[in-house]
DNA sequence: AAAAAAT
């Protein structure tokens, strides 16, 4: 059962590396793919038509303004504070585009250059050549399969330029390279823009957060809300996004605040574990689009410091670890018992690689007249990832490790090694087993909910810069966060659920990199044998005979047993499953449309069911 | 049983 490890290792590090550093190297493990070609070295627009350098020279002398010179409206932005007069969000507003000439009023500061000192992780600090980090090798995937159901579903686009987000968006768009939308975004924008809820089953790393930031951003660009109220220290976003982990909040505003750079529309972070205080100044300085934790955000809606009365635009990321059973009171409270307004009167889109069947009905109490939408794994578990599981005995586990390891140290590439990101169960096993590894000379770090903000955002910088190369985390690094250059993921101990193990194992293989991810099996797993040899015999992994063996025992293929989802999606839209509807009820799903389930895009049949049920 | 999320 030992054997080939080592092989694997060599293969899928140097693979990985060799991807990024270079161009025209095919991935080693995915011989029927073409090859990978870096997405910035695709489709690229003549160096002419490259946007200018996005060097931000400031606002024009005795200006408060950036961006959308001289269009109409542009004399109404008075006082620092005027942004929540009439004048910035009322029709009269509007440039000769129908866009709201906006952006002034919020601060008098000048906007950072969200392009120029690129991630915060800072390029210097880098090991790693600039590159990539511009999306995934769709054009290796045209053949991604697609499913919508709801009503009356907007048909996708193919390009940007098909839709109208706005100049200063688009420029934005041009600024991080995004030549073409992905799969999801194809489907996702024209959705949105159309002002349809949406809840979306799509691979992280697969363009979300993109997808629910163009739309809202080009919405809050376009303007038409009601005046929101002043003279209050209370602010009133437009636009909330929710996300599960502290860290994840922070991805996902880095990424909105390079969309929204000189398009007048303001971003704000807030989460715990850091000080209140300077988070306060920040939202008093002026919000749009509010990305949140849950725990803070409550904070803050209880002090008065932030109303929901004028969202407009709801967006959860990892919707179902938000809907899960530690998060769901939390939640709801936020979205039904706070001043939110109701579903169909803001919009609403859900996304998570995974969406269980409950968590579907859970969710659909946030939802109107939703399309639902499942986009083909992308890049991950079926491709680009090789994934590996090996019997080890829990007293076995540190020394297996440590072959694992020495293999990839024999194999860096350029003094540099790959990043490994090894998963545990408890807090308390990721600070021993990361303090046996330095003690073994592996600099290793951890990241957990029991280390201060400041370690945990210190340890995943020094992480990804390539400074301490191995990470040990808890499920707190297995969703969403976008970390180049994982080689192998480890699942030390597994996870109960195999949803999380697809997402741990969605931290490698991104990018179009190809990634491996090696898991320990033992007595204590059994309840996972079964949807684990499902999985990787879906996603064409070599599943020992041991673990076969195991997963057709019934005693231990019971339980949750089946994985929400087939090889192609990571869920299928639970209102089409007449078990989950309610007896004679079922038809509120359909929200009124009765029978349209609009295209089932992909051309798989009724028959096809089969592979979900 | 554990992890995450407010102070």
């Amino acid at each position: 059962m030992s054997s080939s490890w080592a092989d694997s290792v060599e293969n899928a590090t140097s693979g990985s590396v060799e991807n990024a550093g270079t161009s025209g190297k095919g991935g080693a493990s995915a011989p029927t793919k073409p090859a990978y070609v870096p997405p910035h070295l695709r489709n690229r627009p003549p160096p002419a038509a490259e946007p200018p350098a996005p060097s931000y020279n400031g606002p024009p002398s005795g200006s408060d303004r950036f961006g959308y010179s001289g269009s109409a409206g542009g004399s109404r932005f008075g006082g620092p504070r005027a942004d929540y007069g009439p004048q910035g969000y009322s029709g009269g507003g509007r440039g000769p585009g129908g866009w709201v000439s906006r952006g002034g009023g919020w601060s008098r500061d000048r906007e950072v250059n969200p392009f120029g000192n690129d991630d915060a992780d800072g390029g210097t600090e880098n090991a790693f050549s600039e590159q990539e980090n511009t999306g995934i090798n769709f054009d290796a995937y045209e053949d991604i399969p697609v499913e919508t159901s709801g009503d009356s579903i907007p048909p996708p686009v193919n390009t940007f330029a098909e839709i109208d987000l706005g100049d200063a968006l688009n420029l934005n768009i041009r600024r991080c390279k995004y030549v073409k939308p992905t799969p999801v975004q194809r489907h996702t924008i024209p959705i949105s823009l159309a002002g349809r809820d949406l809840m979306a089953c799509a691979q992280t790393g697969s363009g979300k957060t993109a997808a629910f930031c163009f739309p809202i951003i080009s919405g809050i660009m376009r303007g038409g809300f009601p005046q929101r109220p002043r003279g209050t220290r209370t602010v009133f976003p437009l636009a909330l996004i929710l996300s599960p982990t502290r860290e994840l909040s922070v991805q996902i505003h880095e990424e909105a605040r390079k969309f929204s750079y000189q398009t007048g529309v303001k971003v704000v972070v807030a989460y715990g574990g850091a000080p209140i205080n300077q988070q306060l100044r920040e939202l008093e300085r002026g919000v749009d689009i509010l990305v949140a934790t849950p725990g803070r955000l409550v904070d803050l809606l209880e002090r008065a410091k932030v109303s929901l009365q004028m969202i407009r635009y709801l967006a959860l990321d990892e919707a179902d670890r938000m809907l899960d059973m530690g998060f769901e009171p939390q939640i709801r409270k936020i979205v039904e018992q706070m001043d939110m307004p109701p579903r169909g009167e803001r919009q609403t889109m859900l996304f998570s690689a995974t969406f269980p069947k409950e968590i579907q009905r859970l969710a659909s109490d946030f939802l109107s007249n939703y399309i639902f939408l499942a986009v083909g794994r992308v890049g991950s578990s079926t491709d680009l990832i090789v994934q590996r599981v090996e019997f080890v005995l829990e007293s076995d586990k540190r020394s297996h490790l440590m072959d694992l390891l020495h293999a990839q140290r024999a194999n860096g590439v350029q003094g540099k090694q790959a990043l490994t990101l090894v998963f545990v169960e408890t807090k308390k096993g990721a600070d021993a087993l990361e303090h046996w590894l330095c003690r073994n000379q592996f600099p290793a770090t951890t990241i957990h909910g029991d280390r201060t903000q400041q370690e945990r955002e210190l340890a995943l910088r020094s992480f990804k810069s390539g400074n301490t190369p191995i990470l040990v985390a808890t499920d707190v690094a297995a969703r969403g966060l976008d970390i180049p250059h994982v080689a192998h993921v480890i699942n030390f101990d597994l996870p109960n659920d195999i949803d999380d193990y697809v997402h741990r194992i969605g931290r490698t293989g991104r990018a179009g990199n190809t990634g491996l991810a090696t898991a320990f099996f033992n007595e204590s797993n059994m309840s996972l044998a079964k949807s684990l040899a499902e999985l990787m015999q879906e996603a064409n992994q070599e599943v020992p005979d041991w673990l076969t063996r195991y997963a057709s025992r019934a005693s231990y293929g019971g339980g949750k047993g089946r994985r929400s989802g087939g090889s192609r999606f990571g869920s299928r839209d639970f209102r089409r499953d007449s078990s989950f509807n309610r007896t004679g009820g079922g038809s509120d799903y359909y929200g009124g449309g009765g029978g349209g389930y609009g295209n089932y895009g992909g051309g798989y049949g009724p028959g096809a069911t089969s592979a979900w049920d």
